[in-house]
RNA sequence: GCCCACGUGGCGAAAUUGGUAAACGUUGCGGUCUCAGAAGCCGUUGGAGUAAUUUCCUUGGGAGUUCGAGUCUCCCCGUGGGCACCA
């Protein structure tokens, strides 16, 4: 009679297994849902409870469409590129395959053990070749292709080309990195390397040398988002700036849908907003500033055109060429001594010493174009090279770093905004009348701005401009473990390999580091360096390459013609839900948009977005276990006594300490140097210090399911993951109300049993059991389609208990709600289902139809207060539905006998809610 | 510095459109069962007053809108996240 999950459990995992349960019909006449979740890395430290959080909310979600009627695809597949694998290679000299390989296997056995209805007939892994051939098709795709600014779209690279030879490139409204300009026949002259050249630097992904962020220590260049405040996210090793060739994906190109399309899409504001924020869009002007003495032109970019009568001086960036060319000799010691100093500053020290102000005056002088002043040029490194023109147009009353800078060299402040107190600090609100400024007086900020860009463009001294933040994104690492590049060079220039030739297979090589010369580790393999007598491209791709198109590939995984059938991307389209972490924001969930973008616009898919709705599930955090050892000793002391002594606090593996005190004995076998420790206790016991912290394996504080699922078993954990809180928080994990949700599984499974065996009355239910039924399912069907998950256990918990309080046996009332428990707890669900006689699995039956009816009290009545004093119940006819109830208004007539004779026009009734009284 | 989100009992939290705040679980306390324990089961558990039906207070702080505010508006405080010399 005892509910036994371990068998149970076991038994209907392997029946959905052998029976296919959750591979998607081929039938295109029913209405599709996509549902994905981010697939994960294999790493080493294997499953945590961590990762479950989101495959629950979308393994229930997808039960429940799946219930509702939909082809459900549901798949699940690995990252399976990346760096831990080859550290761990690096040092053990084991091929990362293999490694990648048994984690792999671990990851699927605890997947299993939570019953997911992924359908691993569709399984995709990043690393096998049959899957980055298509990574490395798309790569191909995006080279032989160019950004068309005028149809604002990706094209071939031959509407390019036939361009060119038609009018050269002057016409060409391309995004490119190509600065010089050239004819017609200019063209046709060029050699092929020549054009080769000039081709890519328009090509959505190009070689090119590139300020790039290398790690000395990882041997790699990383993506800017890989960074953190100047160290490498792995690892922490710091990161510097150098020049080198590298390969670049044109997402500058589509910087403006990236950020206009977010509005189509149904994502977390939070997302929304980081990925804007990282775009960086910002709209205003460019203006040139005649030089003195014929010597040219400095271009700046402002947002604030509207204070161009507040110029006090101009800054160039340090890197900026013009410097050099226009300081007077009287101050070219000074300047050449900064510059010099400025850029031997690492980005590192740059960062840490924003609030430092330095810079010099060049000498130079140049004429503000429309008050006729002289304004004195000089070079700070608060100016960025890599931004807008590498110049800015100095207003110190309006801008804060401005402000800054005349403040401390003491330059002129000019007031041209009304409305701060320039004595103080900048004024920079973009509210107030403009004043000091000849044609602008008088004109609000916003009408100052439109004026000014007109006047500017008038006389052809600068172009309303939008600048982006967003830089475009590096392709090449230094590493073994990921895509090859499908390139080869020829006389210099990179040519990709024939279509058919691919995949082109990571070679083996001796050791997974870069060779004596600093080539990458591809270098060292044999056989493989050519192609033709060619030598091949040795970079690989970044971690990113693999899932910013792994949505499409589950769609039609084992296509070796196509990277997904026609047929099944026009089925699929697009993801309608995805979840997962919101640290993805600016890498992954950016890249997939671009790619998917790409494919989009040379006809590839039907869709211009990846995924409809994502949900960003939170993180659960690892609570960390410390011990306080004294410096220069083995001894380690309690935490209430550690302010005694100079101690290194150390994490402690969390499985040897329960409530704080640390088992001492299994401490001593933990690591051997432990053998001898010796301990200053607390009452007899070693206490240790905890904090919340990101699960992982270097803090010796992660949880695995297989644990809980072996004790409590999986339905248990599904639902306790999910009373934990919304979906969305994050939260250190803890076992504290786990019996709760194990218990209700226990009372669930007695509502079937009478005096011990399994049983269920055909009778009739009662109004009273199908009020309460009904109710519930539709508490759940809300919490289900508004991802409320936690509040759904606490409505199945009350269920059972007001069932078990009407002793309640009826099938009427049982087997319904067996079904709605299934998304939730398919095991327990699948076992009750075959035993009240049914065949095949719960999860294709229908969902219950909800009868409002059922919900309906005999009679309402509701107290009413009125003035914060009357109190009187108000009764009201039974022969309404609960609907016309809510929006019933009662006359003036009805609520007389309560009110007396105050003149009521009407009183509004909630359901089981107070009421509202007009007078 | 800028942008965003959040702040409710001892704890995790609920309150869906502005409508009885604290559902559900846990912890603690009391009881029942037991040789004993585990597991069940029953009662109680925001604060204050009361012998008691019951009354008053309470959603970080302050103000406002409203018949009515955890929910909407403004200011302040605190926590978390994103961006960070981006002109």
């Amino acid at each position: 009679m005892e509910y036994n999950f371990r068998e149970t459990e076991k038994k209907w995992q392997a029946y959905w297994a052998k029976n296919k349960t959750f591979s998607p019909e081929e039938n295109l006449l029913k209405p599709k849902f996509y549902s994905l979740d981010m697939f994960p890395y294999p790493s080493g430290a294997g499953l945590h409870v961590g990762h479950p959080l989101g495959y629950i909310a979308s393994d229930i979600y997808s039960r429940y469409k799946r219930m509702r009627g939909y082809n459900v695809l549901h798949p699940m597949g690995y990252d399976s590129f990346g760096l831990p694998a080859e550290q761990y290679a690096i040092q053990t000299g084991q091929h990362p395959a293999v490694t990648t390989e048994k984690n792999i296997a671990r990851y699927r056995e605890q997947l299993d053990r939570i019953g997911f209805s992924f359908d691993w007939s569709r399984e995709v892994r990043t690393s096998d070749p049959s899957y980055y051939k298509w990574t490395q098709w798309i790569f191909i795709q995006l080279f032989h292709s160019w950004y068309n600014k005028t149809s604002d779209k990706a094209e071939p690279i031959s509407t390019l080309v036939s361009q060119f030879e038609k009018d050269g490139n002057g016409l060409v409204h391309a995004q490119h990195s190509c600065e010089r300009t050239f004819t017609a026949a200019e063209w046709k002259s060029f050699t092929e390397k020549e054009q080769q050249q000039v081709l890519l630097q328009y090509r959505l992904t190009y070689l090119s040398d590139t300020m790039v962020n290398w790690c000395p220590k990882l041997g790699t260049v990383l993506a800017n988002e890989e960074v953190k405040d100047g160290l490498s996210e792995r690892g922490g090793f710091p990161v510097v700036r150098k020049l080198m060739k590298q390969w670049s994906m044109r997402i500058t190109a589509y910087a403006e849908r990236l950020q206009k399309d977010l509005e189509l899409i149904e994502w977390p504001e939070s997302i929304k907003e980081a990925q804007k924020n990282w775009i960086g869009k910002s709209e205003g002007s460019t203006v040139e500033f005649k030089l003195d003495n014929e010597i040219g032109v400095i271009e700046v970019f402002t947002t604030r055109p509207d204070t161009i009568f507040g110029v006090t001086f101009l800054t160039l960036a340090p890197e900026n060429e013009l410097v050099s060319m226009i300081t007077t000799p009287d101050f070219k010691e000074a300047v050449t001594a900064y510059v010099n100093v400025a850029s031997n500053r690492s980005e590192r020290e740059r960062m840490a010493d924003v609030k430092r102000i330095s810079g010099v005056f060049t000498g130079a002088y140049a004429t503000h174009p429309f008050s006729g002043e002289k304004i004195p040029v000089w070079v700070g490194d608060y100016v960025l090279a890599g931004y807008g023109t590498g110049a800015v147009m100095a207003v110190p009353g309006h801008d804060s770093r401005d402000y800054a800078f005349a403040k401390h060299f003491d330059i002129d402040i000019r007031e041209v905004v009304k409305g701060g107190d320039l004595s103080k600090e900048a004024y920079e609100a973009k509210d107030g009348t403009i004043i000091n400024s000849d044609f602008l007086n008088g004109l609000s900020v916003k009408e100052a701005m439109a004026a000014a860009i007109e006047a500017i463009e008038k006389r052809a001294i600068g172009k309303r401009r939008i600048n982006f933040r967003l830089r475009d994104a590096i392709f090449s690492r230094q590493r073994y473990w990921g895509e090859p590049i499908p390139v080869f060079f020829k006389d210099d220039v990179p040519y990709t390999l024939p279509e058919e030739q691919l995949p082109l297979v990571l070679p083996e090589v001796d050791k997974y580091l870069p060779t004596e010369e600093g080539e990458p580790p591809l270098a060292r393999a044999k056989n493989w360096q050519t192609m033709d007598g060619y030598p091949l491209e040795t970079n690989t791709m970044p971690g990113w390459a693999g899932s910013s198109w792994y949505f499409l590939r589950y769609m039609d995984p084992h296509n070796d013609k196509r990277f997904a059938d026609e047929k099944a991307v026009n089925y699929w389209k697009d993801v309608d839900l995805y979840v997962g972490g919101a640290e993805h924001a600016t890498g992954h969930l950016l890249y997939v948009r671009f790619w998917t973008k790409f494919l989009f616009d040379m006809g590839h898919i039907p869709v211009n977005e990846p995924a409809r709705k994502l949900v960003n599930q939170g993180m659960i955090q690892g609570v960390s276990s410390f011990v306080y050892r004294i410096n220069g000793t083995n001894t380690y002391v309690s935490h209430h006594q550690k302010q005694n002594f100079e101690t290194t606090a150390l994490h402690v593996d969390v499985s040897i300490v329960k409530d704080n005190v640390l088992d001492l004995q299994k401490f001593k076998a933990w690591l051997p140097e432990n053998k001898d420790a010796e301990f200053i206790l607390d009452d007899g016991n070693y206490i240790c210090g905890s904090e919340v912290e990101k699960m992982s394996k270097s803090k010796h504080n992660v949880v695995n399911p297989d644990e809980m699922v072996e004790l409590y078993g999986a339905d248990t954990l599904r639902m306790y993951e999910m009373f934990l809180g919304p979906v969305e928080q994050s939260k250190p994990w803890n076992t504290n109300g786990i019996t709760g949700v194990f218990g209700f599984i226990k009372k669930f499974w007695k509502l079937f049993h009478v005096s011990g065996s399994f049983a269920v009355s055909e009778v009739q239910p009662s109004k009273a059991e199908l009020k309460v039924l009904h109710k519930t399912i539709k508490k759940i069907t809300d919490d289900i389609e508004r991802f409320s998950f936690n509040t759904s256990v606490a409505t199945f918990m009350i269920c059972v208990n007001e069932l078990t309080d009407l002793k309640c046996d009826k099938r009427g009332i049982l087997e319904p709600l067996t079904r709605i428990l299934s998304p939730y707890a398919p095991h327990i669900a699948e076992e009750i289902w075959s035993r009240l006689g049914n065949t095949g699995s719960i999860s294709g039956v229908e969902w219950p139809q909800l009868i409002e009816e059922h919900l309906v009290d005999d009679a309402f009545s509701y107290p009413v207060s009125f003035n914060g004093k009357t109190k009187f119940n108000l009764e009201i006819p039974l022969n309404l539905s609960a609907s016309e109830i809510q929006e019933r208004v009662m006359t003036a007539e009805e609520t007389r006998k309560f009110l007396g004779d105050k003149e009521v026009k009407k009183v509004i009734v909630v359901p089981g809610r107070i009421v509202n009284i007009v007078i």
